[in-house]
DNA sequence: AAGTCGGGGGT
DNA sequence: ACCCCAGACTT
């Protein structure tokens, strides 16, 4: 259908009505009690992909620990990385340092104060660079998140698939227009990323108690669960992981993963990954030296599984612990390094190998 | 345009 | 089992 042709009649509604729910339903959450752009952008970097419940204890956490952009900017990286464990998205902490560092010694501490500015910075893409703009210096920029984009296919009755590039362009452009009826900006923003939170759902849309109610194409055609048009993802990629957990003496061998893969820059085992399970390392094809470790060693009787589910990859993990005699710790493979328990717990960790570590010796 | 990057919660 | 979440970056 042809929603252009009542846009006039809706925006003139559905803008004001908005910011008048908003002001009665907003939640009280610890970022909206600030305009340093520091804080907004460290919580606006923390909720990417992430829900408000989750991200709001890592919140508190990054607030308390580097309550300034200096702060932030000379933290220790694995330091870093330690507080964000679980969060996920690790590239956002080391592109969050990395702008720190940028902000603080080239642009003398003074954070970017535009749309455009920001833009530029690692780790701020549109969405997060409009978010920033307008909660903290008031520009009269449209944030489109995944709330938003619920919120427009539904009362506008926008049926483009939103992974698609066209529809990116065809959502910004609306809710551009959108927010110059804007009485404030930043409000606004907050107030339709709030009602899409809470009221426009993804399912089970609040419909009966919405304020757009009669000014909603899908409330009046019936098609709320039908939007907004998603393509559906490719399927989830097997794969299989194979550890060696080699220890000696109450200490564990690790390494930090350093190739381009899940988990750059977390530290986890001696690791072979295949194609297939393989429940018995015997049919694993390990380097003869490892083999002769292992060989040597003393192998726990029961492997340790476990399983962890990634939006796109399912890792299937089996865990083999070898206890080496005193004289072979000094042949451990390339990159594996020895570490007391007590050094493990300060180290940055997938929350799959912090999973194994509780289940094996918590 | 398509892939990659985490983890948790809701239905 | 599937979808979504205050997305960004790389190829």
């Amino acid at each position: 259908m042809d929603w252009q042709s009542d846009l006039n009649v809706i925006e003139a509604v559905f803008v004001p009505s908005l910011e008048g729910w908003y002001e009665h339903h907003k939640r009280d959450l610890p970022w909206r009690h600030t305009r340093n752009p520091y804080y907004i952008w460290l919580s606006e970097v923390i909720l990417q992909q992430t829900r408000v419940a989750q991200g709001k204890p890592y919140y508190e956490r990054f607030v308390d620990t580097y309550p300034t952009i200096e702060e932030l900017a000379r933290a220790d990286e694995k330091e870093l990385l330690r507080l964000w464990q679980g969060l996920g998205y690790y590239s956002r902490a080391r592109n969050l340092h990395q702008t720190a560092r940028y902000v603080t010694d080239q642009l003398a501490g003074k954070f970017p104060a535009t749309y455009h500015e920001l833009l530029k910075m690692k780790g701020i893409g549109v969405y997060t660079a409009a978010a920033i703009a307008s909660f903290a210096f008031g520009e009269r920029v449209a944030v489109v998140d995944g709330n938003v984009y619920r919120v427009l296919a539904r009362v506008f009755g926008i049926y483009e698939d939103i992974t698609t590039t066209g529809a990116k362009k065809t959502f910004a452009a609306l809710a551009t227009r959108l927010i110059q009826k804007a009485d404030n900006p930043a409000t606004y923003n907050q107030a339709i990323m709030e009602f899409g939170a809470i009221q426009c759902t993804p399912v089970a849309p609040d419909c009966l108690l919405c304020p757009v109610q009669q000014h909603c194409v899908a409330y009046l055609t019936g098609q709320q669960h039908r939007l907004p048009v998603k393509a559906k993802k490719a399927p989830v990629r097997d794969r299989y992981f194979h550890y060696l957990v080699f220890s000696n003496n109450n200490k564990m061998a690790m390494r930090e993963r350093t190739e381009r893969d899940v988990w750059q820059q977390l530290y986890d085992f001696y690791l072979l990954e295949t194609d297939e399970p393989k429940p018995n390392w015997r049919d694993l094809l390990l380097p003869d030296s490892v083999n002769e470790l292992v060989r040597q060693g003393v192998l726990a009787a029961t492997p340790v599984e476990a399983m962890q589910l990634l939006s796109h990859q399912r890792i299937r993990a089996i865990f083999h612990f070898v206890e080496l005699p005193d004289g072979l710790t000094e042949q451990l493979p390339e990159g594996l390094k020895w570490y007391s328990m007590a050094e493990i717990t300060d180290l940055p960790k997938p929350v799959l190998i912090t999973n194994y570590l509780e289940k094996a010796f918590g």
